[in-house]
DNA sequence: ATGAAAGCGCTAACAA
DNA sequence: TTGTTAGCGCTTTCAT
């Protein structure tokens, strides 16, 4: 019924107004540190509630240096990034910490970084650019002074974040597809200084040389994570396609194996008859296509969680400074569901 | 070169040390308010550029009750809010405004929308819960303070804030499937008290009197925004639609429709020889679908833009307190992109 | 046009 | 265990 109308809000000295301690006490008992009697932070506690304190954020983080707030750094238009952001979500809530979503754009993304960490807001932020890693952009990161967790990237003299693990999902997809037969196998990726992409560029490599196929020709188209990429992508190499030399395409990602699959329709090539598809997957659509799409699972929710904890672990070290720097990255596996849009590979023509 | 290491930041003290002027000049002249020589103005922005400087925010606040920072609170599993909010996002930053998206979950939804808006950490909010409306959840909001704009929902006793045209995009897409000869028309959806049901659900009653058919059976089913709940629609309307009264679904969820079409192949019931189908499209998955689904497309950026608009405008407008809640909703049109799935209705058995 | 000083809400250091 | 006080970085009176 004290309760303040509006904006003006509550404040501890309202709850000091109505219990009678003092300024240090309420705020001792509210944070629960100790050296404050049970019976005396229940009792603040109680008026508090009823009062509808709720506590300045902004002020506290002036004082305590703690915002209770991380940020989420990446181009959001990537579904994938809006799963691992909830994972991290989840697992941050319950720690008590709320997390801000920025979106970046693929360009001009070093000052975009620069700018949110450089917002005093964050006690550490998750981020994952899609610009090249690059001295640059480290001294960005590094210089902000804030605890950070790369997801699915290296950078030069960045400590390890989480990472999933392309090198096996790749091998493995390209053991299964070699197995079938095919031999021309086009990969298309996002941009080629990625983490993403160099990982699944050396398996694609180390299988062929493995197979004994490094006398045959390499497909590698990495650009741009779009769809408008992989419609280019299909479109540069729609002779092997057509001629038989390539017999299979593996997408790195789900956007961009939209635009490969719709080059592909719009010249009349089959699949799995004229061509072989895998693709890593980000939501539902690969399985409901006809015919359904083998693909990379990634447990992208698990991404999520596990940066963010590495995170809170590194906003409880503190004051360690340099020694995380060797922290190395945690890896998650994905796995491979196969479906009927891998078959045995067609001769050439 | 005075820049300072690591997070202990540059405040205004720096700036007036480094040029000499008073704080009240250098904050003055810093936020480009009147009363400070051109001169001057240009010498402390340069000190300022040269500190590295950043202004912040968390002060700032506390001071001018601006926070720079808007929320955007919804249930971020659906895609399409997470299309809104980058859209929502474009208009603010160019605004200068950073926003923060909030996930909630649908259960308990009024205590996580009481939470996010207490923070003291917003100067507005745009908000798309997925509970029903009540009079508990417009009054957590009222009493929040705060402004806020609601997108695809309408409450008692606040004002409008930007809706999609669930009426006319169903009447367009119900008037086309009976031109096509359909009669058992099967509508599944959320929730059955939030605007896109309410409306959707009031359009395929209206014009199914306008055709001559309010004396057929009406097939409604209206729930949970999920996948499973497609699935548990077509379940129990499956007699219907083996036996064929009913010739036609129309989806108003992408992911419901994921669940709708999973269980029509699931049991044999083939598009559009057997049943036609229309959803409402979130992304890109329908035109790739075997047949291509009819889908009523909604302009989502824009949705974004429109609500942030209006929010910007609320923040402008401050002290007008009660005159917005006469406020009438921004209503943003769809269109109906007709593809394979819909075909003449099968007559009944 | 500029400077001085008060104070936003809170926490942390120091007294008692 | 509790109270008192200083001050985080900033904006905003009020003087000058």
């Amino acid at each position: 019924m004290a309760k303040r109308t509006h904006k003006g809000s509550v404040t501890i000295k309202d709850i000091v107004a109505e219990t009678g301690y003092s300024l240090g006490t309420v705020s001792r008992a509210l944070n629960g540190k100790e050296g404050v009697r049970p019976g005396v932070k229940k009792r603040v506690e109680e008026a508090a509630r009823s009062l509808g304190y709720r506590p300045n954020l902004g002020a506290r983080a002036m004082r305590s240096k703690n915002f209770g707030n991380v940020a989420f750094l990446a181009n959001m238009s990537n579904i994938a990034f809006t799963r691992i952001a909830q994972g991290a979500q989840g697992y941050l809530k319950q720690r008590n910490y709320s997390m801000s979503l920025c979106h970046i754009d693929d360009e001009d993304c070093i000052s975009q970084i620069a700018h949110y960490m450089g917002k005093q807001q964050f006690d550490g932020v998750m981020l994952s650019p899609n610009c090249e890693p690059s001295r640059e952009l480290s001294d960005v990161i590094i210089s902000a002074g804030l605890p950070h967790v790369l997801i699915n990237r290296v950078m030069p003299g960045l400590s390890g974040g989480v990472i999933i693990d392309y090198y096996s999902s790749v091998a493995e997809a390209m053991d299964y597809l070699i197995d079938l037969g095919h031999r021309g196998i086009l990969i298309v990726g996002g941009s080629a200084n990625i983490l993403p992409t160099t990982r699944s560029v050396q398996a694609y490599r180390d299988v062929r040389r493995k197979r004994g196929l490094d006398g045959t020709r390499e497909y590698i188209a990495c650009r741009h994570i779009d769809e408008r990429w992989g419609t280019e992508a299909v479109q540069s190499n729609l002779d092997d396609i057509k001629a038989g030399r390539i017999t299979a395409i593996l997408s790195l990602n789900n956007t961009i194996f939209i635009g490969v699959l719709k080059e592909l329709r719009r010249n009349g090539v089959t699949c799995p008859a004229d061509v072989s598809l895998v693709s890593f997957e980000d939501g539902q659509l690969l399985s409901l296509l006809e015919p359904p799409i083998t693909a990379i699972v990634r447990p992208l929710l698990e991404v999520g969680v596990r940066a963010a904890e590495r995170l809170v672990g590194l906003l409880g070290e503190k004051e360690n400074d340099e020694d995380a720097a060797e922290a190395v990255p945690v890896e998650v596996r994905t796995h491979l569901v196969k479906r009927e849009s891998c078959g045995p590979a067609r001769r050439p023509d």
